[in-house]
DNA sequence: AAGACGTGGAT
DNA sequence: TATCCAAGTCT
């Protein structure tokens, strides 16, 4: 068995070698973007932050917009201003090393039941019990738990914890986490190949599928809003939204709120400043977490000199690349024509495709 | 306690 | 196109 894990560990690349001590400030790091995250979208960001912030006091020592910048495209923004505020106390407060007890590491900001969990198990080898989406799915069918997750969430880290006392937490943690991506999936799991079928209830029911239990869902509900391109010379204007709230603290074109009972012709009085706005054909979709929202998106263009505009900035239409917008806003930018839709990500290599 | 909070890929 | 899903946390 041992011997089959090793085969079918994940080579990743926040993980250390086999019998290596892994950083804590990547494990950090790591947990922090694998967040309701998947490993794909999150290696290119973790490739670029530890190059860029090779150690958690520099990353501490960076200002926030550059992080933010950094982080855009990843989701989830509240993450990037936590995992800032983060560094900034480890670096302070506990100069530079991360805590090693769950009670300790459960204090910084960002990071909850899980990742305290994780960073103890994986970077200091700590007795902790972690309960991630993978592992809840694992023991919801290895017991065929009838609750949903979130309220089961304490008896599913019961029944995990009597299932034995690892002598590895790390590897233990990791390797569950490794079946419940590989084996145990939340669609079309391989009960075949899983070492625990024999023992596993949802298995012999015929049911894996079944498990966990899902909660009832909330629709989600339309709303709409507008966005302002306004060009000058060759420059364009931005602003920085509020520092909480939906993409907090990150860059955007003027908008208005976003409403289900949104007017798209009373959007003109809003604009950033009076100007000649021009509706562009067809909105910009976008699907939040929440909500879904349809854009309408304004240009309009001004004379030099260039106007100054509390609380708004003008920054270089070419290389909008570089102020690091979130999605919805490289949307906007594409829609209006100020960057092409296969223009390179920040991490991404993805090519032009036309 | 339950809603807010992103995004991209798979089905 | 619609829905689900991915190493959750904060309020």
């Amino acid at each position: 068995m041992r011997a089959k894990a090793r085969r079918n560990r994940r080579d990743l690349p926040w993980r250390a070698p086999p019998g290596e001590t892994p950083d804590p400030y990547a494990v950090w790091l790591s947990e922090i973007m694998l967040q309701q995250t998947t490993v794909a979208a999150a290696k290119p960001y973790f490739a670029a932050f530890l190059s860029r912030w090779p150690h958690v006091e520099a990353l501490a020592k960076a200002p926030l917009d550059e992080a933010m910048k950094a982080w855009a495209g990843l989701g989830y923004y509240a993450r990037a201003r936590n995992m800032h505020a983060c560094a900034g106390l480890v670096a302070t407060k506990y100069r530079g090393r991360f805590p090693t007890s769950e009670l300790e590491l459960r204090e910084l900001p960002g990071v909850g039941p899980y990742t305290a969990a994780a960073i103890a198990a994986i970077a200091f080898n700590r007795p902790a019990i972690v309960v991630d989406g993978n592992i809840q799915r694992v023991v919801a069918r290895l017991f065929a738990v009838s609750e949903p997750p979130r309220q089961a969430r304490t008896r599913i880290a019961e029944l995990l914890a009597s299932l034995l006392s690892p002598e590895r937490p790390g590897d233990f943690a990791q390797g569950l986490m490794d079946l419940g991506a590989g084996v145990c999936t939340a669609r079309a799991p391989s009960c075949g190949a899983c070492p625990f079928a024999g023992a596993c209830e949802a298995a012999r029911r015929g049911e894996a599928e079944a498990f966990p239990v899902k909660a009832p869902r909330t629709p989600k509900p339309n709303r709409k809003g507008a966005a302002f391109v306004l060009r000058c010379a060759e420059l364009t204007l931005l602003r920085t939204r509020p520092p909480r709230g939906l993409l907090g603290a990150m860059t955007e074109f003027p908008t208005t709120p976003f409403e289900e009972d949104f007017d798209v012709s009373k959007a003109r009085a809003m604009a950033p400043l009076p100007a000649k706005w021009r509706l562009l054909d067809g909105d910009v979709e976008h699907v939040f977490t929440h909500f879904r929202l349809e854009l309408a998106v304004f240009i309009a263009r001004v004379a030099p000199p260039v106007p100054r505009i509390e609380n708004y900035r003008w920054a270089p239409a070419r290389d909008l690349d570089r102020e690091g917008l979130p999605t919805l806003m490289r949307k906007v930018a594409v829609h209006a024509g100020l960057i092409r839709s296969g223009s390179a990500r920040k991490h991404g290599n993805d090519m032009e495709s036309g």
